[in-house]
DNA sequence: CTGAGCACCTGAGGGC
DNA sequence: TGCCCTCAGGTGCTCA
């Protein structure tokens, strides 16, 4: 998917967009996304009117005025746009909330694996069903400390450890092999290799590079669009990720495969 | 508890 | 042109 910065991308769009914006009618057109769309139908949302929309973890949240949000995931191939509610419906959109000022929001996603859900409030100020999820990379809590601790007695690798949504939150496929080529660490290795300067390392440049992925809009690799249709301009940045060669020093790039997914890797640069 | 494997989906691209 | 295969930004289930 989308990962952090896709989602922070899509998150403060939609908080332009929503904002004061109130509902008239809900429409979805598939039983279920990754989980059942029947809630959302018979939640009653008509008449209430959006207050914000902010990110935690992957998801997106848009508040309503009762204290409930849609919550947004948009697995590998979920889209969210604004637009005119007149448009014609395309192919992938599965989900259309039309807004009282001519607008509709949509929720477009060819496989599927996306949520929408609407929930009530958890006790921690974020929707109920986020409860249970790592610490926030770009927050204070993601430090070298909270890294290593995590990282001892693992016999995953490293790459898989900085993808576990239990530990650290939004880091996917993508940046966490970024984050990997800076800090010259093969994805393979057990985390329980790492050493305390390592992790130092590791955290540092997650934090560093997810803030510029934020900055350049994300990553575009196919499917992953802005809310008004554009794309993320961070693909152009990627060093390690579906390059055919290491931009430091020439070498083919590597891959491995960990956890299913394909890892890419620096033979030379990477210990 | 951990980790491995796979299921959930559609579409794009390559080889024949 | 079509068929068959592999692969794709994620998550969550079962099983050992």
């Amino acid at each position: 998917m989308p990962e952090l910065p896709e989602a922070e991308t899509v998150a403060r769009a939609l908080d332009r967009a929503l904002k004061g914006k109130t509902i008239a009618r809900v429409e979805v057109f598939l039983p279920k996304l990754r989980t059942s769309l029947a809630p959302l139908m018979k939640a009653g949302l008509e008449g209430r009117t959006f207050v914000g929309c902010r990110r935690r973890a992957r998801y997106a949240v848009a508040d309503l005025d009762d204290g409930r949000a849609l919550v947004l995931h948009f697995g590998m191939t979920g889209v969210a746009r604004v637009d005119a509610a007149d448009r014609p419906r395309r192919k992938h959109e599965h989900v259309v909330i039309t807004l009282t000022n001519g607008q509709a929001f949509r929720f477009e996603d060819p496989r599927r694996f996306g949520l929408v859900e609407v929930q009530p409030p958890g006790s921690d100020g974020w929707p109920a069903g986020l409860a249970d999820l790592g610490v926030e990379p770009l927050s204070r809590a993601f430090d070298a400390d909270l890294l290593f601790r995590a990282s001892r007695d693992r016999k995953k690798s490293v790459k898989e450890l900085l993808m576990d949504n239990a530990v650290v939150t939004g880091i996917g496929n993508i940046y966490a092999a970024e984050t990997l080529f800076a800090s010259g660490i093969r994805p393979q290795r057990r985390a329980c290799r790492l050493t305390r300067a390592e992790c130092a390392t590791l955290v540092h440049h997650a934090k560093r590079i997810l803030r510029l992925a934020i900055r350049w809009g994300g990553t575009t690799v196919s499917d992953f669009h802005h809310v008004d249709g554009s794309e993320g301009k961070f693909a152009q940045k990627l060093k390690i990720y579906g390059q055919k060669a290491c931009p430091v020093c020439g070498t083919p790039t590597a891959r491995v495969v960990l956890g299913g997914r394909t890892s890419w890797f620096c033979p030379k640069c990477q210990h």
